[in-house]
Order: structure tokens, then C-alpha cells, then sequence
DNA sequence: TCTGGGGTCCTAGGACCC
DNA sequence: TCTGGGGTCCTAGGACCC
């Protein structure tokens, strides 16, 4: 057996670059880019983390700092994203046969073999050059025999600007000295929670997590935990998946640009996010059986008393027609509802997929399938994703005021005619 | 006043069955 | 009367990722 070998490529402040592509006077200037609803900041530029500024930290927690500093501010634009992530994975592609886009802005490259006959490092560089000067977006490419060491490598990278962008941790050593250096949290999987209770157990870097007993790692947390230390020691547990898996869940919730307490709007927000999963399940390709509703209060406000519950249910056979899952969502939504809450968030999650005709209908199952379900779905999509205009349902209400805040968004340089830039 | 959204995997506990 | 143990399904929750 081919002993495997990985490359991580990883965009530098991914949304943050996206955004300066477009507008070269912010050179040199802070940006930061907010989550949905301007919540937290989910982006920093070089600039940003320099002035301290925290991954998700709220951002009313820090408007003097953003303000004092000329700090540039924008919510997130992903569909700018979505397309200059698209443009660095088909350079990708074009280089190496096997890539694993792993989120919109990292990769894995599958390089196992690929060592007989190239030279890796030169490979590496050339992928560090090429992704800037084509797509005008800066990387870091990480090297090694498994995708955990090889973000590992990636991490130091980044840290490290004498390595120019470019490590290589195919040499056993190499990794221990590196492994000796990085605090246990920055390994993949080791999260907040984990870290405390391996600190405890006096587990503080990489290489003493690699040196423990997988044994004793598995019975203390889990298999997970046991894999991570595996792959530290170079023993790949995790291949490259070339077609992203089919998914096994659709989820979509929001937390409410403001609280909701009366029963119509929640009935309005649980109808539009049923909309959109039923939306992302026929783009999918997909049919589901499975539906649950959860509606929260915020976790954040601690005078008021809390609420959160959901609710699954199943429907007789699986659909994608979004009549079903309204139907099914509201009823659900109406066992749970509870008066005098301040609601913060609410979403809904399909699950339990059947790919097209695979389903068989009980015996005794007497449902008659909703005539001309596919030919208005088709419609309704169709019609969505033309630009010209929206069909809705009228439970999803018109111009809710609980919808998302956005006032920040860029353009939509790259993706709408009206927004493309001009050159002067 | 203001704290993201969309995923995955794993585990524990209760109900129920044989 | 025998009240054990294993399997499955469901739900809830924890933990992680970007």
C-alpha cells in the first residue's frame, strides 16, 4: 500500500480578502465581516487581528475600537464568496486530480502517489503563487502523510511567515518538533471543552496528545478523540471524498433581527425557513420523510426565563413540495408554541432522505400523492432563481420585522449584472 | 438595545420488544 | 413465577468544524 500523503490549501482571512478584491482603496486598512443578522465577526483582515479584534466577539462589544480605528465594516455577501471560492477550487482542480473541497475556503489535495513523479515542494510553491495571481486571493498550503498533520502544517504556515506560506511535514521529526510547539487546542478536533479537561490530565501540546495512549484517549472521550491522535502519528484514518457526501440533514434557522412573542409572525418565520429546506432539498435532489421545529429564547438574556423545545414528526411517505412541510411544520410549531416568551430563534431541520422513487408505500398506506406536485415545484423554483421577481406563500408574510439585518452588504460584484464594478 | 448559520459525529437514557 | 440482557429506535444534548 501507497503510504498517503495531503495538502491543505487555505485561503488567508477568506472573507475579508473577498471583499478588499473589489476595493483596492482599503489597502492597508482593517476590515472585519459580520455574521448574519450584524451579529459577531465571523472575518478579520491582517490589519483587524492586529488591533486584538476576537473571532465572534458581538460586535456592540466593540463599535468604539471598529470606529476609532477606521475600521472597514461589511456583512457577509455570500454569494460574493460562493463564486471567488468556486474560481481558487477549479484552479485547484486544474493542478492536481484529486481535491476535497473541505468549506468555502480550504481544500485537501489527495498527493498520495503523486510523489513518484513530481516534485512536491515545487508543487506546493507553484499553487502558493498561482492562487494569488489568478483569482487575487493569498494561500497557505500545508503538507502531510495525514489531513490532521497536514492542517497542522497549514496552521504553522500561517503562524510562521519565514516559512513563505509553504510547510512540509513529510519528516517524522520535523512533525515532533513542530507538534512540541503548538498548544493542544489548535489541533483539528480539539476544541474549548476538550482542551480544559485534556490540561487537566496535563496534556498541553500537540506532541503530548500524539504521545498519550490511543486506548486511554478512547475510553476517556471518544472515538473521535482516538482518531485525532492516530493521525498525529502519521496513521491516515480520514480519506479524500472527492463528491461531497450526500447530505444527511437540511437545516434552516435564523435568530430574529428582533424578538418575536406573537404566535402570526412565528407562524410566518417557521413557513419562509420551511420554504428555503424545501428549497435546498429539491436542489438536492432529494425527498424527505423527517421534520422537526425548535423555538428558542436567547440563551444570552439571563433575567428572563428561558424556553426552548422542539418537535419532531414524520410525514406517511417522503415529498419535496413544500405544502407538505408547511402543513406538517405548523402543526408541529402549534405543540410547542408557548405564549409569553421573547423568542430569539427558530428554524427547521429535514431529515430521513429517499432519492427519487425509492420509497415504497405501505400496504395499507392510503395516500394519494398531490397531483402536478413536481411541474409547480419546478415552477416555483424556476420562477425564484430567475431574477426577475419571487413567488411566495402568503404564510411567509410580507416584509416581516423580524427579518435579517444586512446594512452593511456589499455588491454583488461578481454575480449581478446592475453590480458589476467599473473601471475608471 | 445589540451574541451566526449549517453541518457532522458520538453518547446517554428511556421505551419497547423478545 | 421467573424482573435479566441485548437489540433497536427515538430524543436530547454535547462537542467539534468552518
Amino acid at each position: 500500500m501507497t503510504p498517503s500523503l495531503f495538502a491543505l490549501v487555505d485561503c488567508n482571512n477568506f472573507y475579508a480578502s473577498c471583499e478588499r478584491m473589489f476595493r483596492p482603496d482599503l489597502a492597508g486598512r482593517p476590515i472585519v465581516v459580520l455574521s448574519n443578522n450584524d451579529g459577531c465577526v465571523v472575518a478579520r483582515s491582517a490589519e483587524a487581528k492586529q488591533l486584538g479584534i476576537k473571532m465572534a466577539v458581538p460586535v456592540y462589544q466593540i463599535a468604539n475600537q471598529l470606529r476609532q480605528h477606521h475600521v472597514a465594516v461589511f456583512s457577509s455577501n455570500y454569494a460574493l464568496y460562493a463564486d471567488i471560492s468556486n474560481r481558487v477550487m477549479t484552479t485547484l482542480e486544474q493542478m492536481v486530480p484529486k481535491v476535497e473541497v473541505y468549506s468555502i475556503d480550504e481544500a485537501f489535495l489527495d498527493l498520495s502517489r503523486l510523489d513518484k513523479c513530481i516534485d512536491i515542494h515545487q508543487l506546493a510553491l507553484d499553487i502558493y503563487q498561482r492562487i494569488p495571481q489568478w483569482i487575487g486571493i493569498s494561500v497557505c498550503v500545508g503538507i502531510g502523510p495525514t489531513k490532521t498533520l497536514a492542517k497542522l502544517a497549514n496552521h504553522a504556515a500561517k503562524r510562521y511567515p519565514a516559512t513563505r506560506g509553504v510547510v512540509d511535514l513529510r519528516d517524522r521529526e520535523r512533525q515532533r518538533r513542530l507538534m512540541a510547539l503548538i498548544p493542544v487546542d489548535e489541533v483539528w478536533g480539539i476544541g474549548r471543552r476538550l482542551t480544559k479537561r485534556l490540561n487537566i490530565m496535563g496534556i498541553n501540546t500537540a506532541l503530548q496528545l500524539a504521545d498519550a495512549h490511543p486506548k486511554l484517549i478512547r475510553d476517556t472521550f471518544s472515538v473521535t478523540v482516538e482518531r485525532t491522535v492516530r493521525e498525529l502519528n502519521g496513521i491516515d484514518c480520514d480519506d479524500i471524498q472527492e463528491v461531497a457526501a450526500t447530505k444527511q440533514q437540511i437545516i434552516s434557522s435564523r435568530s430574529f433581527g428582533s424578538r418575536i412573542d406573537n404566535l402570526e409572525a412565528m407562524q410566518q418565520a417557521i413557513n419562509e425557513y420551511t420554504f428555503r429546506a424545501c428549497e435546498k432539498l429539491r436542489s438536492e435532489r432529494q425527498y424527505a420523510k423527517a421534520m422537526s421545529v425548535f423555538v428558542r429564547t436567547s440563551p444570552f438574556s439571563d433575567a428572563t426565563p428561558q424556553y426552548s423545545k422542539s418537535l419532531s414528526g414524520s410525514l406517511v411517505r417522503p415529498s419535496n413540495d413544500t405544502r407538505d412541510f408547511v402543513t406538517l411544520g405548523q402543526s408541529l410549531l402549534q405543540s410547542i408554541w408557548r405564549e409569553g416568551h421573547a423568542y430569539a430563534k427558530a428554524g427547521v431541520m429535514l431529515g430521513d432522505f429517499f432519492g427519487a422513487g425509492v420509497f415504497q408505500l405501505g400496504l395499507f398506506d392510503d395516500v394519494t400523492p398531490r397531483p402536478k406536485s413536481k411541474e409547480l415545484m419546478q415552477l416555483l423554483d424556476k420562477v425564484n432563481h430567475s431574477g426577475h421577481g419571487k413567488i411566495w406563500f402568503a404564510g411567509q408574510g410580507i416584509d416581516p420585522t423580524w427579518g435579517m439585518k444586512r446594512e452593511q452588504l456589499s455588491p454583488r460584484y461578481t454575480t449581478q449584472w446592475a453590480q458589476l464594478p467599473i473601471v475608471k
